[in-house]
Parts: structure tokens; sequence; C-alpha cells
DNA sequence: GACATATGTAAGGTATTCTGACATCTGTTT
DNA sequence: AAACAGATGTCAGAATACCTTACATATGTC
């Protein structure tokens, strides 16, 4: 087992992570249907979150607090996949053109570019 | 937060925990009545497992497989926590006692004193 | 055989989570 | 202003998960 695969296990249960990130469950599962997340499911259909799913919860809700709405955060999270893969491939859409859609989504402009936080906020915290 | 604050935030709900160490509810509760593992509890008393007692369950197994009961575990992973306290003060039993102890109270004799696994078998996985 | 230890299993109850629907709030568009 | 879309709140009913307690069983000990 890499550490990809631990980062991608299915561990922890909706009620521990409304704790951990401080969403409210209403949200998450807005998020997972929307495809920001992608939690396991118990043979229950319980969902089951990996690190790697409260680390996105924990950046998307960094990017909320920026001011993105869910399709923003959308390509935000889908570019860094991109660079995540290694392939240094044209991605379907450019930074270009992303910047220029993020400029316009944005409902409060101005205070962008400082992206504080990347990814791995949990998982870097318990994985070293 | 510290590495032992983490390692004992409660996290994990008995299901993933039974999956993760492949013992019973039925064990894992035993083991908590006598002792051996403190779980935390949700508001509504249902148990949440930090890494540290899937590690203490870990070893518990092990140390079941080895032949120990309940009594020897007990005091082995007590000796074990005295240990890690650093405080090299005289245990309320000597390493001596805790010997003939063992030796007295194993079913299988003789294959005994090969400790192959302490303690950090899961939180070293995922916390290194 | 009587007993203790360790675990299985079942019952009845509580807690948690699920989905779906409707409500609300806030900007945006017309 | 009214209509609209996005995001979240809230509620209801159902399903899943977990809790405790009690009784059953297997195995080794006295």
């Amino acid at each position: 087992m890499n550490d990809q695969e631990r980062r991608s296990m299915p561990l922890f249960g909706i009620g521990v992570v409304i704790k951990l990130t401080e969403l409210t469950a209403r949200q998450i599962r807005y998020y997972e249907k929307h495809d920001l997340v992608r939690p396991g499911r118990t043979s229950g259909n319980q969902r089951l979150f990996s690190f790697n799913d409260v680390d996105r919860l924990l950046e998307i809700k960094d990017l909320l607090d920026k001011g993105l709405n869910i399709a923003g955060i959308k390509l935000v999270l889908s570019e860094e996949e991109q660079e995540n893969d290694g392939t240094q491939q044209k991605t379907s859409i450019t930074r270009r053109e992303l910047k220029e859609f993020l400029k316009q989504e944005l409902h409060e402009t101005g205070r962008f570019g400082k992206t504080s936080l990347r990814q791995g906020e949990l998982s870097r915290f318990f994985i070293r």
C-alpha cells in the first residue's frame, strides 16, 4: 500500500468530517452531488471519506471563503488534478481562460491571487 | 496540536475499526470492558477510535495470536505505557515478575519472547 | 463435571445517516 | 420589481449502524 492508497482509504464517517471541516452535512452532500468530492460508501450506502476527501473539502471551504462558486471551485480542483498528474499536457482549459473565468465569476473581486493554502490540509497534518 | 494529540483524536467508527483490525465488534467491546482500550464517544454514545486505539487493538490481536490471555495482555500493555512514559521509575510490577506471570499464564508456552511487533502498527502506517 | 475465559448471537432500543422535497436567502437577469 | 439560479437550511420518513444486556457456546482449568 503506497501513500496515495493510504490517502484515499475510506475511513471517516460524515459526522467526523463535519467536525473536522466545520461544514454542514448539507454542504458536503451538495458538493458531492456536484462532483467535487467522491467519498466511498459502506455496504449500507453510508458515506466514508478519505484523507484526500477531507483535504478537498477543506480546500473547497477555503475557496468558498475566497468568494468562488461551485463552478469556479470545480475548475480549480480539476486544474490541480491535472498538475498532480505530472503530465504536462495542454489542459482542456488554459490557465488564462481560467483566470478570465474566475475574474468574471468572483463575487468579491480584488482579494484573489494569494492562495494561501493549497492541497493537503488534513493529510499533511497526519501523514508526514 | 502535537503528534500525540493527533494519534489520540477520536476519528474512526467501530465499523471501520472492525475492517482495519479484523476483530469482531464483540471482541473490541470486550477488550474495552477489560480496559485494554478506551475509545472516545460521540455525544450519542457511539464509540470513536483513535489511531492509538487501533494500534492497541492490532497489538492485542498479535498478543492473542501469541497465546496471551487478557490478563497477560493487560500487563504487557501497561508495561509499555510505563516505558513510553520515559520516567525510568520502578514499575508496579517488575519485568521478572511479568515474565514469571506470562510463563504461567501462557496457554502455549515456548514460542514467546520474540515480540515481533511493538506499538504503532496503524499510526506508523499513516503518521510517519 | 463444575468453572472461568473468550467469543458468538439475538433482541430491543437509540443514534446516525440517507434521500427527497420544500423553504429561504442572496445575487443576477430581464 | 419580478423572476431566476445558486447555495444552504430544514424537515420527514426510511434505512443503516451502533449500543447494551442477556443468554448460548466453545475451550481449557481445577
